[in-house]
DNA sequence: TTTTCAATGCGTTAATATGACACAATGTAA
DNA sequence: TTACATTGTGTCATATTAACGCATTGAAAA
């Protein structure tokens, strides 16, 4: 099927496939180089950055949708992803960005279930950033991770969406130890803390804050250092999940 | 209209008025008698009780949507309401429910928008018990408070979905001063420390409550105490909204 | 009227957690 | 071999919290 055809389709039969009216975005955030990166799609329909997102089978668990999505932009499976609020405007609709668009895949006044409004439940999704391949889909030019003081202008409420994404985080951070989903399997303490105060946007104690982590029990030190740095080698630490879910059953509550 | 052609009429046409496949349910809870209730709808079409829920119109905001259910069956407005979960199992319908029911109305075998999939958002509503008077609606015998721990069988995924309300309500109450929403205009201290003993289900001590309580600097006491208790009378405080928000912002966490 | 008594308002103290900082140890590069 | 940036560990003053004492109050009982 010709890329026009798929969209054709996509536009006037999707609604027997997909929900109508909901759609899933996901906020998928990364951790590289000290600083917090988000995974945007650029929609040709739209020649603007956007969220990752999609539609939910009629036959599909909505978290399944998420992940679904998620898989095919990330290649990753199993990994921290929630959801944390629906957005509702009434004038969520794509009508009149795409119509430019239209006319180049052979669309001219056709109704389309796509053109209906649209309520979308965003996910916040951790992952490890080193093991993703950002992966463009068919109606994507590019798909790329962006710095979060760099994020390019975004089509509809996505940035605002996104901003909610953030906030969120950050709540979440003071209470669930959520942050090690960001960060390889290994990884030291100093970068332990580097993505704390990147999420939290504030500087803290170096002591103090190996202190009050290894208090929490989530962690255990490997035998085994960082190599080829100019200065002491710091050990590597590993993410307990045993410890780290009875931690969150007794209400885990550690402030930084 | 009668009953039983208003309801036909919502069962075939009611999606060119609202949205497909989406809900809003309320949990509503208050307080009394050193309880927590919760309000619930006895739906007619399933002879069993329900939260009360509705849908959003196609060009309604979905928090105003809640506002507007939770205004049918409380009276109240500008009260605490807040989406806090999606749901959607796949098999979210209610197209076994209802079979009797329809045949009492006089629906055969009419497809109709109703008996699809749904995936519902949750809110939380927050309501003085004293303002209160429950209004069931057409389609309803019944409307009513219950304890949470005499929370009859309920249909669907109800019944787990107040079980999430009620966990986030407790996780709320960590952090923001939610309580107050429950409770009188004036209430007193040991008033007050009930409704959190109750909520987070353990108890607290008198003294440093009234202490961290007042430390946070949103309450107010009045010169005016209970009359009429066969002990000392306590004084009245009231809630200072101006101080709440400001607290708000500056993120405040206290540990009770 | 007087006494009783449960509940309230206010205060004290010891244990614990937190923030701020000192110093020795380490591994690469100069 | 030395310099140096950075890490691991420890200390101490201070703030916060938990646990508890005691006098006060006002309706009910005597």
């Amino acid at each position: 099927m010709t890329f026009e055809k798929e969209i054709r389709d996509h536009y006037l039969h999707g609604h027997e496939k997909y929900l109508r009216h909901i759609s899933v975005d996901c906020v998928i955030f990364g951790f590289h180089n000290n600083e917090l990166k988000v995974l945007l799609l650029k929609a040709r329909y739209a020649g603007r950055w956007a969220l990752p997102g999609g539609f939910i089978l009629k036959d599909e668990h909505m978290d399944l949708a998420a992940q679904r999505i998620l898989k095919h932009r990330t290649g990753l499976d199993e990994i921290y992803l929630r959801q944390f609020h629906a957005f509702s405007d009434p004038g969520r609709s794509t009508k009149k960005i795409n119509q430019q668009f239209l006319k180049n895949v052979g669309m001219k006044n056709e109704k389309s279930w796509m053109f209906e409004r649209f309520i979308t439940i965003g996910y916040s999704a951790l992952v490890d950033f080193t093991k993703v391949t950002p992966v463009p889909d068919t109606i994507s030019d590019a798909c790329e991770w962006f710095s979060l003081n760099g994020v390019p202008e975004m089509i509809l409420d996505h940035r605002y969406i996104l901003d909610e994404a953030l906030q969120n985080l950050r709540l979440q951070l003071n209470f669930h130890p959520v942050g090690f989903n960001l960060l390889p399997k290994k990884f030291t303490m100093p970068e332990l803390q580097k993505l704390y105060e990147t999420i939290l946007d504030k500087k803290l104690d170096r002591r103090n804050f190996q202190r009050k982590i290894t208090a929490t029990g989530i962690l255990k030190r490997l035998n085994e250092t960082r190599k080829g740095v100019a200065h002491k080698a710091p050990f590597y630490y590993k993410f307990v999940m045993r410890e780290y879910e009875k931690a969150l059953r007794a209400g885990m509550g550690f402030d930084l």
